[in-house]
DNA sequence: GAATCATATTTCTATGTGGAAATATGAGGA
DNA sequence: TCCTCATATTTCCACATAGAAATATGATTC
């Protein structure tokens, strides 16, 4: 279904329920079974979008008798908040005016 | 092509010319011919590109005689950067500790 | 080794998507 | 009004993708 290709960290958060993996993966590292439970999607999907997020380097598996262990690898998020960071700059002005005021006012 | 429906944020981020227009319109405001001749894509491929991000909230239009001049409205990415909050500690936690460690002995 | 559990992969279908080319629209000028 | 410029939309194609259902795989247990 997917060609071999690798997925890139914003094409992979394009997917609601991705964004939601990682999220659960953040409390800690999770057996798929799990993640099934509390996703409301089937278990073929849930390890669809995981193989996604594998491609993507953000998730990383290990092996536990029968499960398959899932943990997070945040690490391309990091070029995502690299590319957003000129941009916080222009959302964010008012507020770190006023950080800044304090900062400077204390 | 597009169905009519929004766009989230993270779907217009997936697509490498739309992250390109918005970084060239963090310089600015540009008339559509400036951002086909900066961009290696035909100015169809512009112009659908430009009405994906129109859809997403990433940028607003105005009409100045002949052209549109297109402009960034970078308000939903802070919902991406409010998402990503969290993560953050995650890949900078060595960062930060290496920062802590300086500031406590300069 | 057969049965079972947990997960992955395949198959199917409907739909979304990018890019190129052609065409349409709308504003301003001749 | 007709023309031109700037941009948008449409049409076409090839291909990616999501989800559901069925099937396969691989490790443990009996």
């Amino acid at each position: 279904m997917w060609k071999y290709e690798e997925v890139s960290a914003y094409a992979a958060l394009a997917e609601p329920h991705r964004r939601q993996i990682l999220d659960l993966l953040r409390e800690g590292e999770r057996p798929v079974g799990e993640l099934v439970k509390r996703l409301d999607l089937s278990q073929p999907g849930v390890s669809k979008h995981l193989k996604v997020l594998r491609e993507a380097g953000l998730v990383v598996v290990r092996t536990e008798g029968k499960q398959r262990v899932y943990a997070l690898r945040p690490d391309p998020l990091a070029e995502v908040d690299q590319w957003l960071e000129p941009y916080r700059a222009f959302w964010s002005r008012r507020l770190e005016a006023l950080e800044q005021h304090l900062e400077e006012n204390p």
